[in-house]
DNA sequence: TGTACATCAGTGAACGCGCGTTCACTGATGTAC
DNA sequence: TGTACATCAGTGAACGCGCGTTCACTGATGTAC
């Protein structure tokens, strides 16, 4: 019966796991830090080190968290959909819905990559999972296209958009109320894809 | 004769100017601190607070110094057009340059904003200036758009620009390589006016 | 089931480091006569 | 021009803090018989 230590470790992995979501939720990553994550979870400072390697460690697996929230949020808003063009607009309308309602921790998957020099594989493969989103429409849209070019123009989309959505949520943009960001982006999208209509 | 206190003093903000953009051009804003930029200006350490408020002060100077320098690289290549169309595909390909070519100063300029709280106000109104180069040939492209809708569009364009530019040169994009991005960047202009084109 | 021993997760005080900033001191610059 | 005094920029040792991580210890869990 090893299971009684199997069962403490993953209780105490979730409740470290559920604190530091709790810290980066309402105050951002840089908040975060040894101490008052393990004082949050009521467990020892030394524990922090038994569960994850290290505090990056546990950052990443809270990051790995989102972006599965994240996916499982465009899963659903697309779910219904069969037109290209509706698909990518509704990943643009879930994807600054989940950035407005997930300021923080969206924003931790983006300045987290800032500080640290090397995220672990896994997890940038979660990141690069995502872009097949985007990327199955953006086929349909142009179905002569190779699969490689048709990834890059996924990226390229995904890029101007996150772009977008980082500059107005991040209030680099002043003028631009929170309630004009999502007309504005759908507004881009439009363009973007009258754009390419006409290139075709 | 009150006039060699003050040559003085500013030959003390030149050189830690002068260190602190060497750090950040070589090893990035977080690299930098008040141990390296005096030793490196060859002065004590106490003498960074004679001459800047304190460490930020001195990296918005830096930050400020590369603005000024975007603006004058954007401001040449512009200068000989008059076709909006071909000054901004000629802006999309200055910045990239330019942030190609002073890669560590240009990410400052948006790493430092994550890290601090608050930003001068004075500096913020340098960054809000540049704007205005992508606003006007964007007026005259929709001339009966007001100008503060103008504004918005200029400021989506740019940060949908921005992004393209930042994931691709912090490569967060994983297999498009730094010759494609400019090429990959002017398609997406490209497409973008297109897409107005179509619209009117 | 009960007892004796082994293991190892959890503990938190302590380590060690990096860092921004301060402040009493001093010597160069400026002023008054 | 020269001298005596005043000012204040420059100095660098020291302060104080926050932080990630370690490690000797202990008590709960697991194993053997």
């Amino acid at each position: 019966m090893v299971g009684k230590r199997e069962a403490k470790r993953e209780e105490l992995k979730a409740s470290l796991m559920k604190a530091a979501t709790g810290i980066m939720e309402e105050e951002g990553v840089r908040a975060l830090n040894a101490r008052n994550v393990t004082g949050i979870a009521g467990c020892a400072l030394g524990s922090l080190y038994t569960a994850f390697k290290d505090l990056d460690d546990l950052i990443v697996h809270v990051n790995s968290q989102t972006l599965r929230a994240l996916g499982e949020a465009l899963r659903q808003d697309v779910m219904s959909l069969e037109d290209p063009v509706d698909i990518l607009k509704a990943l643009a309308r879930g994807y600054v819905k989940f950035a407005q309602e997930n300021f923080r921790l969206w924003n931790a998957l983006f300045e987290y990559a800032d500080m640290t020099s090397d995220v672990p594989e896994w997890h940038e493969k979660e990141q690069a999972f995502l872009i097949n989103f985007i990327r199955v429409p953006v086929s349909q849209l142009s179905p002569h296209l190779p699969e490689e070019e048709a990834m890059t123009r996924a990226r390229t989309l995904f890029a101007a958009v996150h772009g977008i959505v980082a500059f107005s949520l991040q209030r680099r943009y002043i003028g631009l109320g929170h309630d004009e960001l999502e007309p504005e982006l759908i507004r881009f999208i439009d363009q973007m894809l009258a754009g390419l209509a006409e290139s075709q």
